[in-house]
DNA sequence: CTGAAAGCGCTTACAG
DNA sequence: CTGAAAGCGCTTACAG
């Protein structure tokens, strides 16, 4: 591969030159700048972008830390992500901490050590302090990481409401809900939002942990199916937990929209290929990530950021669940 | 940050000191080894791995590319891949394609530029002169990219027999398969095993292109049937495009298993979502991703692997849709 | 407008 | 066993 000195050889100049015209910074006159030009496509240079890393302190490299990247949720969100990141010129490095708060703090680590110039974070294993420490630009993505830290979620209390509304309203007489673990912000906020609305109708239920995963799902409500036989709505805290759901009671035969209304959170494609297909709240998942992308890139470039937490509303989807 | 300077200022020695106890090469003294394990320690010293990327053109780094990231194949090999390079103290950049050639392009530049080690490719949209310009070790991951390039993939032919014979043994007389892209080769093979078989058995059949899209999958499963309801038997090109194929049956009201059965590829968990839950030939895709993971770091720290084509056998299982 | 030089933070022959 | 120096490939004051 050639180098800075191999063109500025080539186009008898000095590499400061050549860095020069490369940056579009400082005066070069036209001749010189034509002869630089005409060597690097001669001879096919790239500038190394490790080297330019080094003295910049800067890699172009954004991190994304996600917790589970097989939860089809957050490669949609990735997508986004990408998508914004690649328009601006910056690449994206994709972190799974595999819920595991080691695994999370070795990425900090390493990334910080690859000098990225900022990282959006779906986690929120470390403490805010860890998080300061990075004394690095941070995005919250459907987390709340504290006041300080840019934020993009989803309206979830106000989703949750709505689909508990929504059960309510299709004449469910006993709920539950399968929310996702405790201390999840989103998470526990459609609980909140779905334990108002069923006390506010002063309607029974009961709430389980399923923690978004389907299997926990589907055996938690191989139990409280068969032990609470009389519910007949679930808001279940994610379409994945909704998938569990439904899963046993296909098991345990209770007909579904018949005799158990489910709806689920999230609006990923996977609802719509069950059967029936999961009624849902659905977030903008691509318009979290394209806006946190940009909110990062804004705070690398020294832009003004227009708030510092963003609130993006849920749409009811009817399917054939409810 | 402290640097290496630092550290050796602390310690009282020299850089070159520090960094032989930091890679453990070379000689040092008793005394001046603890001396500067002590200093690092005091100023909690981590080593820039930008600067040793400079020095060393290598950056611990493999690059993961896959064409959608969205397709819930991908991130499970994704897992498998880094899991096992985490355990060789390798990083795993995760670079998702869309099936875009241009990116494909742009991601291979930017990892050559990162310095990183090596790559592993589950996309083959370039040419073999593009692979090998990239001079970099490289597995093939479920792609054949030529001979000279280790290669690891499922018995896609033979796991296609399978599922044909499966479906022929259940009695259906009509058959139909929805193939995943032209000159895919994974997707190539399954067509093929599917041809053979319902040749053999002299069973009538149909063949439509469904790329392994939901979407592409259901409309031209919505198209087929209405055109030849008399098909009783498909085989899918993926548990995507099974998925798709059972929305459409499920629109028009074919019933499943006793009207039409239907048998996907992958061994995905979306497969157990659905409703009935869908027979598949299963792939190991945790140990392909695993596998290749080593093959590749094998490559980079230049030991002999044990072969160059690893072709890792399928299973088919059955559940609820045949 | 341009080049020589120092520096980003490391590593590794080389001489002692 | 150890240190001074050169070098990885860039960028940017500084002097001219």
């Amino acid at each position: 591969m050639a180098t800075i000195r191999d063109v500025a050889k080539q186009a008898k100049v000095s590499v400061a030159t050549v860095s020069r015209v490369l940056n579009k910074k400082g005066y070069v006159s036209k001749e010189a700048e034509e002869a630089v030009l005409k060597a690097i496509k001669m001879l096919d240079y790239r500038p190394n972008s490790v080297a330019r890393t080094l003295y910049n302190k800067s890699s172009g490299m954004i991190g994304l830390v996600v917790p589970d990247i097989t939860n089809p949720f957050f490669p949609e969100l990735a997508r986004a992500v990408e998508d914004v990141a690649l328009t601006y010129g910056y690449t994206v490095v994709l972190c799974n901490t595999d819920e595991m708060v080691e695994k999370e703090k070795k990425y900090f680590e390493a990334l910080k050590q690859k000098y990225v110039d900022g990282i959006i974070l779906t986690t929120s294993s470390l403490s805010t302090e860890d998080y300061d420490r990075l004394e690095l630009p941070i995005v919250a993505l459907d987390r709340e990481l504290g006041d300080n830290i840019p934020t993009v979620v989803s309206n979830n209390r106000q989703g949750a409401r709505e689909a508990t509304e929504h059960l309510i309203h299709r004449g469910c007489r006993y709920l539950a809900h399968f929310r996702g673990p405790v201390g999840v912000a989103p998470a526990d906020e459609r609980y909140l939002g779905f334990k108002e609305v069923a006390e506010q109708h002063e309607i029974p239920y009961k709430v389980v942990n399923a923690d978004f995963h389907i299997d926990k799902a589907e055996s938690a409500a191989n139990e409280l199916l068969t032990n609470t036989p009389l519910i007949d709505g679930v808001f279940a805290g994610s379409d994945v937990t909704a998938a569990g759901v439904m899963k046993a009671a296909h098991t345990l035969n209770f007909s579904i929209p018949d005799q158990l209304k489910v709806i689920g959170f999230d609006g990923i494609p996977l609802g719509s290929m069950l059967v029936p297909p999961l009624s849902t709240i659905e977030q903008s998942i691509y318009k979290m990530g394209a806006l946190s992308s940009r909110l990062l890139i804004k705070q690398i470039e020294k832009k003004p950021i227009d708030a510092m937490y963003y609130d993006l509303p849920t749409k009811l989807v009817i399917r054939g669940t409810t």
